[in-house]
DNA sequence: GGGGTAAATACTTGCCT
DNA sequence: AGGCAAGTATTTACCCC
């Protein structure tokens, strides 16, 4: 739904048209559209993703058609018996049925008032595991939210999903008791947003929350400490494949770029600083050393930082990275 | 284009109650 | 627990070579 691409949703409008026949097996020989690395099918998750980047290219790749074909409105009636699609954004992803309340059973036919008292602590329990406890309810109002404040700041759907997890991961550790959903769920989507790679302002989240921002600053901090939430990528040769690829450097300034970031991790220089920001500098370095020169323009542009941190950054690795060199080369 | 600096801002951490 | 404040990194805007 949040694919861009036309050719895929050309392609998912056939899949659920014919049926089986046309279904792509193959992810493996496609390639990102950010930095054209290799992308693989995670079947747990059941999302794509590529190597590279890490991005998520699709998500929930099950066609959600009917498996049947129905050619008359009669018998598309008569067929269907499917209910919403799986989604991450409901609070038991829409997979619940209810008990009904009319005591009739499967006919119509009124039911016994012995099956009738039967059938009313069935609905009792019903209730209580449904919405088994405080937490479920808490993921239904949560999601809400979260699917509210995604759309007004226009998030793309894998944000949403991962804010969705993260989420369900805090109701789990038992972190909400003493805390407003609001906060958490802004937090969470804050959390997403940034683990995805495309952070935003904390001050527009603000905007579009019913909190203010240092609830959900507290939310966040919270979050992030107690469920170690690493923000993912802490390692910043991540950040290599792709840089590299969407400039079109040599390999070999790929390379050394690695070992740049490798003698800066060894020599603890890199604590504290962006990890996006080290990669930048470290393959400005590299090219630098390979007289491919690019400008620290370019690169802030593709890397998205500011020339600034480039400049800053790489005098420190090249500083480490010669040093490094020459008590090797001894 | 590379390089530098100052002020503003974003974000984290630590300290205090 | 929550609140405040100080500290660090990053960005923006401007300058010079």
């Amino acid at each position: 739904m949040h694919d861009t691409d036309p050719t895929h949703i050309k392609q998912s409008r056939e899949n659920s048209s014919n049926r089986r026949e046309s279904e792509r097996e193959s992810v493996a020989g496609d390639t990102c559209r950010e930095c054209q690395g290799q992308v693989t099918h995670d079947s747990d998750r059941d999302e794509v993703t590529c190597e590279n980047c890490g991005l998520v290219l699709k998500t929930s790749t099950v066609d959600h058609g009917p498996e049947w074909r129905a050619f008359t409105s009669d018998e598309r009636d008569e067929k269907s018996r499917v209910g919403s699609p799986m989604t991450q954004l409901l609070h038991d992803k829409g997979l619940s049925t209810t008990i009904g309340w009319q005591d009739q059973d499967a006919y119509g036919q009124p039911v016994s008032s012995r099956k009738r008292s039967q059938l009313q602590r069935l609905r009792e329990w019903d209730e209580r595991f449904r919405t088994k406890d405080a937490h479920e309810r808490n993921l239904k109002q949560a999601f809400g939210e979260i699917s509210r404040m995604a759309s007004a700041l226009d998030l793309p759907e894998p944000v949403r999903e991962t804010a969705g997890v993260v989420y369900r991961r805090a109701v789990e550790e038992n972190l909400l008791p003493g805390r407003s959903i609001e906060g958490m769920s802004t937090a969470a989507l804050y959390a997403a947003s940034r683990q995805q790679g495309m952070p935003r302002p904390l001050s527009e989240f603000a905007n579009v929350s019913r909190v203010e921002k240092l609830r959900i600053q507290r939310a966040y901090r919270y979050l992030s400490r107690e469920i170690g939430l690493e923000i993912e990528p802490e390692d910043p040769a991540q950040y290599l494949p792709q840089f590299a690829s969407s400039l079109e450097v040599s390999e070999e300034a790929e390379r050394i770029s690695r070992d740049i970031l490798a003698v800066a991790t060894d020599n603890a220089v890199h604590s504290g600083k962006s990890p996006v920001g080290l990669a930048a500098a470290a393959l400005y370095a590299a090219t630098y050393l390979t007289n491919e020169h690019l400008t620290q323009e370019t690169v802030s542009n593709v890397a998205h930082v500011s020339e600034v941190t480039i400049r800053n950054r790489y005098q420190e690795l090249l500083e480490v990275y010669t040093e490094q060199e020459n008590i090797g080369d001894r």
